[in-house]
DNA sequence: AGCAGTGTATTGGTAGACTGATACACTTGG
DNA sequence: CCAAGTGTATCAGTCTACCAATACACTGCT
């Protein structure tokens, strides 16, 4: 189920480790109040520290992903569709506020940038 | 001219420096044709390293920005406006495409991304 | 209590980005 | 030709992110 991790991506391994999660969640493969694998049944699978799964766990853990019991387990967190959107919404706006301070730093205008997602993302901008 | 470097700034003195050249230069402070100031003035006026004032220049030259001749100096590149905009262009596309790897790999959807763009920047984006 | 399962905390090693120091190579003017 | 200006190349130090290794702490079951 985890075979897809990749240690000489750039992408670091607890990055891809709590995407591969996430997309299982929306998959629906896994439910709320499901146990994730533990930490070093995890780490062993994908010949992996376990200190990486716990990064992984943790990211996740912060975004309200999943919840961990120390001594327990990591469990898949319920939460309300629209709290979950609502958090999508808040990191989609941290994301595009560096996006535009990178842009602005090489002289790139909100026009350029507009312009480049349209295109890449079939999007229609217009003022 | 180039008093606004910071040293403590998460971002690279050399960043910095390339940025503050191509503000200027859009400016007017300098024309197509100009020399920049010389690697060793320019850092000991920054109390920087010629080597980081060497990194910035190199970066203004590789996008054409800036053209530098070995024992002469370096000198603000003519280019047509159009052929800039089509370096801006590129750079913002590169830029647009990192932001949908980043958030794809955190489950952001281009719609999150839509929205989030919408707001801060005041531009309206629909399908 | 003890054991076997779970997550946690601390420490160290590795790799890459950034900056500085130094020596090198080219060009121009006298 | 040479001196003084210019950019260039190479190496070393520092810092940070990432990952691994190890020891620790909690929980539930018997």
């Amino acid at each position: 189920m985890f075979s897809s991790i990749d240690p000489r991506s750039p992408v670091p391994l607890y990055e891809q480790i709590a995407a591969r999660i996430r997309v299982a969640v929306a998959a629906g493969e896994f439910l709320p109040g499901d146990t994730l694998p533990s930490v070093r049944a995890l780490a062993q699978s994908l010949r992996v520290n376990p200190a990486t799964v716990v990064q992984a766990y943790r990211d996740l853990a912060t975004d309200g992903f999943v919840e961990t019991r120390h001594g327990q387990g990591t469990f898949i967190q319920e939460v309300s569709g629209s709290k979950r959107d609502q958090e999508r919404s808040l990191q989609a706006t941290e994301l595009v506020r560096r996006l535009l301070q990178d842009a602005a730093r090489r002289g790139i205008t909100v026009d350029d940038l507009s312009r480049a997602f349209a295109t890449e993302t079939g999007a229609q901008v217009h003022e």
